[in-house]
DNA sequence: CGCTTTCTCACCTGATTCGGGGATTGTGAG
DNA sequence: CTCACAATCCCCGAATCAGGTGAGAAAGCG
């Protein structure tokens, strides 16, 4: 059973290089060509292939908007981008777009090979410098997420209700009337409010108890 | 001028034979070996490595506790996670705590020496299936923090400005002299705010800003 | 060239919030 | 039993905000 490859590159040089170097391996057979993505959905019903080469960089539109097209239509299609740039950003969109391995170009004679068959058996190759980059920018992700250290600024269970009702943007006399209590009650337990959080309007205690998750 | 490498692993044989493996490479040098890491640290400061191999299967405290107390105190420090098992949370708490490799055990004898050159250059080596799992994991995260669908309430760049000194806690007259601006200016951009956002008060705008980050 | 939008500013009236007080209960810790 | 603290309520004056109305200058557009 030969496995299929579609190549989607705007260098025609490219694509003939990379289709000689798949020949070289009997199993892999170019299903298909192209030399740009504006039909890239058709293109890959056509050509049925279990994988995809995409270059980032292409006219019209470019490689990411690709992938994400694809993988909508044909989820189970295993895409390797393809780039000379390591820009940050083009990597991590690639991947959110669903692509499963990233090659630079200049490793393309040594590595494609090699990289279709790790994608062929669940992995997903990626050019060392690219995984690292996406190491860090996990790294980063994941440590944005997690800070949710909360200083505990020793709320009472009232004056938390109050709080939120304050996010939820009503006014002294409405948290009043929601909370059955006086107009001049919500304004006591505001005050303590204020200080505790080190305040000094209403649009600070919103802005901290949102940002800090005291809600 | 050689490469130092120090190694953690709780298993005699394996520690011998990537010694036996390092030492195929002149320029490659083990500068100490460690079958647990409750030193760790003394040990790194002790056997100063540029590459460190851990286990992450360790008796006492995990390899993975010990890749966090190695990059706090020498975060130049390259660190190459080994493991048997492809644990999904695992793989992803080591790219946390900032290991900058990850490689299965059964590609030791294979990869091992092209892993720590792809260190050396600044890459970050991965098994390809370790490397799925990442880009999963990656995917999976990305599409949980995006789903920011912001209805874009038109608002114009002078708006926005205004807007976000109010979430920063400014009254109309500190924004006012921020801006350069009158304080009826303030309040006609604030008003315009109020009928685009569809609310009627500083509290509600904060909250509504924060939370669909418009700020 | 008109037309729309944006940014700017102004005035007035009423509502709301802010920052000081002070007071009364009940409850739980020491 | 004090003593602290939370929760409730009250008053006042000053500051700020809200809503409505109007209007001039500059920029962009057909």
């Amino acid at each position: 059973m030969s496995l299929r490859i579609t190549i989607f590159d705007d260098n025609k040089n490219i694509r003939d290089s990379i289709t000689m170097l798949l020949q070289t391996e009997p199993e892999f057979e170019v299903a298909g060509s192209y030399c740009h993505v504006l039909d890239c959905v058709d293109d890959v019903r056509e050509s049925k292939p279990d994988i995809v080469l995409m270059d980032i960089e292409m006219p019209g539109m470019s490689g990411i908007e690709a992938v994400t097209k694809i993988k909508k239509e044909f989820p189970q299609v295993q895409i390797l981008m393809q780039t000379v740039f390591e820009d940050d950003d083009r990597v991590f969109d690639s991947i959110c777009a669903g692509a499963s391995g990233y090659l630079l170009k200049n490793f393309l004679n040594t590595k494609l090979v090699d990289s279709i068959r790790e994608l062929q058996y669940g992995g997903s190759p990626m050019s060392p410098s690219i995984a690292r980059k996406v190491l860090n920018k996990m790294q980063s992700v994941s440590s944005a997420i997690k800070p949710e250290e909360t200083p505990d600024y020793h709320l009472t269970a009232r004056e938390k209700e109050v709080l939120s009702c304050l996010v939820n943007g009503l006014s002294y006399k409405m948290i009043a009337a929601d909370l059955n209590i006086s107009y001049e009650t919500v304004r006591s337990h505001v005050k303590k409010i204020y200080e505790k959080l080190h305040v000094a309007s209403l649009t600070e205690v919103v802005a901290k108890a949102i940002n800090q998750r005291i809600v």
